[in-house]
DNA sequence: ATGGTGGCCCGGCCA
C-alpha cells in the first residue's frame, strides 16, 4: 500500500497537478494539506473519477486538510478537540486499508517571538495527547503531513542560515521527538539515514534549483507499519514545471499482509 | 538589499 502526503498550497490552484501526480504515482492513500477550500468546494467528483473516495476538513481561505483513498475511507474524524478550534482546520483522520491515517497541517509558528510560536508547541503537545487518547503504539497508524519542523540538521540546506528561526528550534524539535517517543518512526529517515533530501523549497530566489530546501513533510508511522515499509520517496518531479506547489509529495510503500 | 514569490482575492495577510 502506497501512502502519500502533499501540501498542495491551494487545491483549487493545484488540482491539475494533483490529478497528474495521482495518475503516475498511483497512491492508495493521499493526504493533502493547505487545500484552502471550504468543504462545499472540495472536488470529490474529480477524485471519484480517478477511483478514490475522499474526505475533507476545511472552512475556506486558510488551512484545510483531506484524505483521498482507494482502499477504504472509514471512521472519519476531524480536529484535535477543543484545542483545534482556535487553530483552524488542520487535522483529518480515517481508517484506510487497515491503517489509521491522519493528515495534519502543523501551525507554522511564524517567528520565535511571535504568539503563534508557543501556540505551535502547544498544538504539537495536543497532538501527542490525542494519540495517547485515541490510538496505541501497537496499532497500525500513519501520521502524515506538513509538520513545519525539520527534525534535525540533515533536514535543512544550511543550519547556519536558520539561527534564531522557526522550524529548527530546540523546543520544536523536542515536540516532534516527543511524538516519536510515544511510538512513531520517521520512516523516510530510518530507511535513508544519510540522504539530504528536501520536501519544501521557498518560491523566492530560485531556492529549488539551488537545493535550498527543508524536509518538513513527514510520514510518521508506528513500528508495526515501519517494519513493513519497503520503500520511501520524496518526488522532486512534482516541484518542477507549471504552477508547482512549494512542497512536493512524499510517500512510503507498505507491504500489506 | 529587511527584499524576494505565490496564493488567497484586490489590500494586506499568510506562508
Amino acid at each position: 500500500m502506497r501512502i502519500a502526503t502533499w501540501n498542495v498550497n491551494s487545491l483549487n490552484a493545484r488540482l491539475a497537478r494533483v490529478e497528474e501526480w495521482i495518475a503516475y504515482a498511483r497512491p492508495d492513500v493521499l493526504c493533502l494539506q493547505e487545500t484552502k477550500q471550504a468543504d462545499a468546494a472540495f472536488p470529490h467528483g474529480a477524485f471519484a473519477a480517478l477511483g478514490y473516495e475522499s474526505a475533507h476538513h476545511g472552512d475556506g481561505r486558510w488551512n484545510g486538510v483531506a484524505i483521498i483513498s482507494k482502499v477504504g475511507l472509514e471512521n472519519v474524524t476531524t480536529g484535535l478537540g477543543s484545542a483545534d478550534d482556535a487553530e483552524g482546520t488542520r487535522v483529518i483522520g480515517a481508517d484506510c486499508g487497515g491503517v489509521r491515517v491522519l493528515s495534519v497541517y502543523v501551525p507554522n509558528g511564524r517567528a520565535l517571538d511571535d504568539e503563534h510560536y508557543p501556540a505551535k508547541l502547544a498544538w504539537l503537545a495536543r497532538l501527542r495527547t490525542v494519540l495517547e487518547e485515541t490510538s496505541s503504539p501497537d496499532r497500525p497508524l500513519a501520521v502524515c503531513g506538513d509538520f513545519n519542523v525539520a527534525p534535525d540538521d540533515r533536514d535543512v540546506w544550511d543550519p547556519s542560515e536558520f539561527t534564531g528561526m522557526t522550524h529548527v528550534s530546540a523546543p520544536e524539535r523536542e515536540a516532534l521527538a516527543n511524538l516519536e517517543e510515544w511510538g512513531l518512526v520517521d520512516v523516510f529517515r530510518r530507511l535513508y539515514p544519510d540522504d539530504r533530501l528536501f520536501s519544501w523549497w521557498d518560491y523566492r530566489g530560485g531556492s529549488f534549483h539551488r537545493h535550498r530546501g527543508m524536509r518538513i513533510d513527514l510520514i510518521l508511522v508506528t513500528e508495526v507499519v515501519a517494519q513493513q515499509t519497503t520503500y520511501a520517496l520524496i518526488d522532486r518531479q512534482a516541484r518542477k514545471g507549471e504552477k508547482p506547489s512549494d512542497h512536493t509529495p512524499v510517500f512510503i510503500d507498505v507491504a500489506v499482509d
